[in-house]
DNA sequence: GTCTATACTTCGATAGAC
DNA sequence: GTCTATCGAAGTATAGAC
């Protein structure tokens, strides 16, 4: 009977080691139908978070059937992952073209202050907590965006003279996302104590690496 | 039939506006079975995530009947509010307790660092993104926190020092959290890169406020 | 006060029709 | 290649038995 549906364990996204086999045919990539279903997807995990994230809501939100997406993507999973490699994609297209065009350590944080994907990261982190596979892609996201950073800090004189001042790049790199992801969080909860303080505190902090006097 | 089960609309921790009235019986808050269902739910909710904790599987790690999760919370939202409260208010006891202690810039931040809910974090801020009555909660939380710190920062030596350099006791705290943060969501992603350097700076940096020369 | 029998909705997934 | 009819499990919640 070969793994049908459901029956009988945990939930599909749950099931360990060899995945199922299935020979279920599977729609094109290319298909418009499909494209519309990853937006829809996309919004209701903004919205109402990635437990919302079902067959039927997607669907729906989309103005088609339940079943379409079963078509379309063999598990739900798969459907997270498009979702997620599309605005990672996306984003680190972004950065490398922003960053190309005024390469200072000014650009590397307005990016990171900028991120209006703060519900975006937490839904995915929270997946990449318990999904193997998510959390697979999200890791790969993580390095890749963190080895462009570095890379771009390295090129740039601001750089050059976080060196010698003794601070570690990394360092720099993992601060500079940590406020961004808190405050952005905070904001989300309706807290906004100290948060112009803090950004007012980085922007001297960025304007007098940049050009120290 | 006011306000039967989830028969049409959305599901009920997404419905607005006036909460059922539902006059339904709900079983003792100092029940052992209660605790024991609390105590479930947090673990469900630490190995599989939020969306795992249904009350299927809450009773099913506690060895009880699905039922009796609805005997003893209306809704799913009061069991995730039960659960979130007993830790909020356990770590606040624990600060409190801690910096009372030792208060110094160092207790402050190994409090900060280590932080083992890094995963029971993530899990309520992704539900507080999407549901009203959680959010009001972590918020509330958030505040009492934040205070507690600025106060036990303020009552320092190493606080009044930060204060005379210019930097903003927010922003500080922020940072701290924040890179806390970063560094626990990538570990839990499998990476370590610069974690150590990091955590060495920020050692240092503390080390020379408590104690400049 | 505590728990169970039961309702019925929503879920992921597949096989098979077009 | 595209979509639909349909299945059986899992979901929340209530009324009523003990």
């Amino acid at each position: 009977m070969l793994s049908t549906c459901l029956a009988s364990g945990p939930p599909t996204w749950q099931r360990v080691g060899v995945s199922a086999p299935s020979t279920r045919r599977i729609g094109a990539e290319d298909s418009k139908t499909r494209a519309q279903l990853v937006d829809a997807a996309e919004l209701v995990l903004l919205e109402e978070g990635y437990a919302a994230v079902t067959s039927r809501r997607v669907a729906a939100r989309a103005g088609l059937k339940p079943q379409l997406v079963h078509y379309y993507f063999r598990a739900m999973d798969d459907l997270f992952l498009e979702v997620f490699r599309r605005r990672a994609d996306e984003n680190l297209a972004r950065f490398e073209h922003e960053i190309a065009a005024e390469p200072t350590l000014r650009t590397l944080w307005r990016f990171n202050v900028d991120q209006r994907g703060a519900v975006f990261t937490i839904e995915f982190a929270a997946l990449a907590n318990h999904r193997k596979a998510i959390r697979a892609e999200v890791a790969r996201y993580a390095e890749r965006y963190r080895s462009a950073q570095l890379a771009a800090l390295a090129a740039m004189p601001a750089g050059r003279r976080i060196a010698e001042v003794g601070l570690p790049p990394d360092a720099v790199l993992l601060l500079m996302t940590g406020v961004t992801q808190v405050l952005g969080l905070e904001r989300a909860l309706g807290m906004t104590t100290g948060h112009q303080a803090t950004l007012d505190f980085i922007d001297a902090a960025v304007a007098d690496l940049e050009a120290p006097g």
